[in-house]
RNA sequence: UGGGGCAUCGCCAAGUUGGUAAGGCAUCGGGCUUUGAAUCCGACAUUCGCAGGUUCGAGUCCUGCUGCCCCAACCA
């Protein structure tokens, strides 16, 4: 625990316009010292990494501050929030490592009281009851540059309008028959405040609440009573909502009973190259089988990404990378590689692991016999890992990209006549390869010389390359899934006139390999396990993994400085 | 066209009483290397959307312009 608390000291966190903004808010005074934020998804889809940046300032800045962040599902539109949903979400930011205590709320558990200040509003003549239909409302708003026009429902009486919205409450009207609107301004430039909906009818079951209701709050309304209602001092919400923070401060300042004053402030929301972040666009990518689920280690949800192998150190590493600010904004998503790689470089330890297997036959080395050597599970370390012993034998398994039969001359690794390094082993010369009918190479040969075992030459000669293998007496079998991403385009989001977004997706996402080569004392690897596969990359171990039959998902891979030299590959 | 926002290196992003452009990623050199990985060293904005103005001095102040984003769901 306190053993990494003494290496170098955590840089100060980067200076945003958040944190200075409650820091300014301390020193005044403001909210009696208190700093409390919150993180208000919709239970209506899973969480992705966007949200993950969401969660990390709120939680994050709460936590700097000595203040608290609640967890609160912002459930106000029945029709699309589900319990999956709310489980999902709960899972996902503990994963990610914030404690919301037992602050765990739902924006459906202030329903009674935001129906008794939407009461006292109709009383304070500052909400009325519209009979508009949904197409009336639409129309009457106006547009941009003209003025609404006054729903006929604001002349009506105070008493007309607590009886009406009494009744709505009971259930007396069908859906759409009658909303409850604020009394602000159609004239209003800010088409927020052109008197906006505050409750509609619907009659259908609440995720939380049931059939409790049948008339259910706006979002407007509702997440500026819940903050309040919560104390929350500190309310960071996203720049499309800038336009609803005059509406927030009208609900704050008109509604009674409440407390305290919250502030709301926008932060432009994550976008990253190559990713879909819209909630309903993921959901249709679910849906109609484009991936497998929302863990889909393809996906950019908590979810997929998890099983993907990313680590909660590497997201919130992110997150803190990116910054915050107020301009809209895209990462490219080789920030974020660099994250996982920079988490997992540190603490995965090595294996050798062949993932297009060719065989190389030592033919000076008999048929049965085995050579024991020893190799270091974290060569940056060797303390830190131990080591563990590797069979040595005739026959191995390398890469088949470790072999060229006419190399160019960067080419540092198997060509015949060429000589190289097997990891921890010995030295290996190339005398030819074994070709079937077609003329493919089915079989490498070579030899080894016994003075090099560990790697080193005794007369000092040297060797350019270093390759990974396994022995084939000893090696298990093990599926591999190699993931790209999932879309071709940098901007997913870009819409292209006659072209459907889905035309976009990658044909190639996903690679599945099923005879790769495992160390032998890898098959008893946990779900969830990580290492580094030498030269290829962090795998980590997949929930499909079946005794017998490992499955691996490649996680990232590593930088290939000769493969960007080489140019793009041809596969 | 009304209102609300944003414009600093290829991508993020600091820059706050105006004082002479942080950092990260990427990229490019070089060292080291039993992972073409990691690591280490070095390079990388005379310039801050554009044009004027104020000032001894402006990314920071003023004026005008341009570009992009958001708002006309009984979604959030």
């Amino acid at each position: 625990m306190s053993a990494e608390s003494k290496d170098a000291p955590a840089p100060a966190p980067a200076s945003n316009f958040i944190r200075q903004l409650v820091e300014a808010d301390l020193k005044a005074g403001k909210n009696g010292g208190r700093v409390m934020t919150r993180f208000p998804p919709e239970p209506n889809g899973y969480l992705h990494i966007g949200h993950a940046k969401s969660i990390c300032l709120n939680f994050g800045i709460a936590k700097e501050f000595g203040g608290v962040c609640n967890l609160r599902m912002d459930d106000t539109n029945p029709l699309k929030e589900d319990q999956e949903y709310v489980d999902s979400i709960k899972n996902d930011v503990r994963w990610l490592g914030f404690d919301w205590e037992q602050r765990f709320y739902h924006a459906s558990d202030y329903f009674g009281r935001i129906y008794d200040i939407a009461v006292n509003l109709i009383a304070d003549g500052k909400a009325y009851v519209c009979d508009l239909t949904e197409e009336e409302v639409r129309k009457g708003r106006g547009t941009v540059t003209e003025p609404g026009q006054e729903s006929p429902g604001r002349k009506r009486s105070v008493e007309e309008n607590l009886d009406l919205f009494t009744r709505m409450k009971a259930g007396e009207f069908a859906d759409g028959k009658y909303t409850l609107r604020a009394k602000i301004d159609m004239a209003s430039p800010n088409m927020k405040m052109r008197d906006p909906p505050l409750y509609r009818i619907r009659h259908t079951s609440h995720q939380a609440t049931g059939d409790t209701w049948c008339l259910y709050p706006l979002y407007d309304f509702a997440h500026a009573l819940s903050d309040a209602i919560e104390g929350i001092t500190h309310s960071i919400c996203t720049l499309e909502f800038e336009n609803n923070r005059e509406l927030y401060d009208w609900f704050i300042q008109h509604c009674r009973p409440l407390e305290n004053r919250p502030q709301q402030i926008e932060f432009a929301r994550l976008a990253l190259t190559y990713t879909m972040m819209s909630k309903r666009k993921l959901l249709l990518l679910v849906q109609e089988g484009h991936v497998r689920g929302w863990d889909d280690p393809r996906m950019p949800t908590i979810a997929g990404i998890r099983r993907r192998g990313y680590t909660p150190e590497a997201i919130r590493d992110f997150a803190e990378k990116i910054g915050v600010a107020r301009a809209n904004s895209t990462v490219e998503f080789g920030l974020l590689e660099h994250c996982v790689r920079d988490d997992l470089n540190q603490r995965c330890a090595r294996v050798m692991t062949v993932l297009k297997p060719i065989k190389l036959v030592i033919e000076n080395l008999p048929e049965n016999e085995t050579i024991e050597l020893e190799a270091v599970n974290f060569p940056e370390d060797a303390a830190k890992m131990g080591s563990r012993k590797l069979p040595f034998t005739r026959e191995l398994w390398i890469e088949r990209e470790d072999f060229m039969e006419d190399p160019p001359k960067q080419f540092h690794r198997l060509a015949p006549g060429k000589e190289v390094r097997l990891r921890w082993a010995f030295f290996v010369k190339c005398t030819g390869v074994i070709k079937n009918e077609a003329g493919e190479i089915t079989e490498i040969r070579g030899t080894y010389d016994p003075t090099t075992r560990g790697g080193n030459a005794p007369d000092g000669r040297k060797v350019k390359g270093t390759i990974h293998w396994v022995s084939a007496k000893h090696a298990q079998d093990a599926e591999v899934r190699l993931y790209d991403q999932l879309f071709t385009v940098a901007d997913p989001t870009a819409e292209v006139e006659g072209q459907d977004w889905r035309q976009t997706l990658s044909k190639t996402s996903l690679e599945v390999i099923h005879d790769a080569k495992i160390e032998a004392h890898l098959s008893g690897a946990a779900v969830g396990a990580q290492f580094q596969f030498e030269r290829n990359g962090y795998f980590c171990v997949d929930p499909d993994s079946k005794p017998g039959k490992l499955v691996f998902n490649r996680t990232i891979g590593l930088r290939d400085s000769f493969a960007k030299a080489m140019g793009p590959k041809k596969e």
